[in-house]
DNA sequence: CCTAAAAATGAACATTGTTCAAGAAGAATC
DNA sequence: GATTCTTCTTGAACAATGTTCATTTTTAGG
């Protein structure tokens, strides 16, 4: 993304961006902010009336949505800011809402689990389905070939759920 | 990183680091070379007696290079080659060296199963451990906290293979 | 209409990757 | 040692891109 290109497509000037976006910073968060109120759509059509489809919903949902969008994802978790400027706290906010939708059904599919155990777990599993997603869709180094992506990563959230003592005629 | 400032530290022009390195891409891929040999050699020091320790063994020295080599391993796993070129094949091969020593104790784990799957299964778990690691050690977003990685990483390796039927006693 | 505030503009600047003609250094031959 | 040829090194100049800001244009108020 270039400021020239967007200033171009929006039939403005080059200042005009600037305007409206501050910097070059200020566009990409524009940009990551529509990528997470997307995929959080995108994560509340998934069905929660049973908590272990919903979680295997919801991963399949983040594995579309990366597939789609490999390249905003991307944007959403490996930009740095300049100059180490903090990370803006409402897309903190933002994400951790889409967050909470997959942190709902691992509480309700471990009930006797101390709550902050889950949330810790929740978010170890969170992480772990990031990364087999995203090497993955890399189609380079150490990844699940993406056309297996979807069965493989069914399966390992049922192993890691059966790890985690749930079972599955549940 | 920037060619001005290599030219200045090795005491040469800037023409000469690219007669060295070719262009940009070049450097950065010369770094990420010395950065999974180096990643490898550290591998290559956990004790293989013992399958179950030396995963534990191998996830605990890769959450050590990364909290000591963040951005090493950034540009590693997130450099993209200039006009789409294809990634080299060396470095290809090399990831795949240090990614064998995280193969052969799950290997050793799973005698029964089919290699094939075996495979994807190490691919997987190797996926999982990275993004545990890369979106813990990054601060922000849905992460586990970088003083709790080390115990943590632990107990999700060891639930993922009580999930893959594999018994601590052993 | 006139004026003041607001917004838009794009030329000019700073940074950084890249090129390449010119020069320096070295090797080979006599 | 001088000459020539080859190779290496250099850094000025170029290209691409983020950034600034004085100027112009537009809008709003009276």
């Amino acid at each position: 993304m270039k400021v020239r290109d967007v200033a171009e497509a929006a039939g403005c000037s080059i200042g005009s961006v600037y305007n409206e976006f501050g910097d070059f910073d200020g566009l990409i968060l524009t940009v990551n902010r529509e990528t997470v109120q997307a995929l959080t759509a995108r994560l509340k059509a998934v069905p929660a009336d049973d908590p272990l489809r919903q979680l295997h919903g919801l991963a399949d949902a983040y594995l579309g949505f990366a597939t789609e969008h490999a390249n905003l994802l991307r944007s959403l978790f490996e930009h740095r800011m300049e100059d180490d400027r903090p990370f803006p706290e409402d897309i903190l906010a933002m994400v951790m809402d889409a967050f909470a939708l997959m942190h709902a059904p691992l509480v309700r599919l471990l009930p006797g689990r101390d709550p902050d155990d889950v949330a810790l777990l929740s978010r170890m599993m969170f992480s772990a389905v990031h990364g087999i997603i995203s090497l993955g869709l890399e189609e380079r180094m150490v990844a699940v070939p993406p056309e297996m992506l979807r069965e493989r990563l069914a399966e390992f959230v049922d192993t890691h759920l059966a790890g985690l003592g749930v079972t599955r005629s549940a």
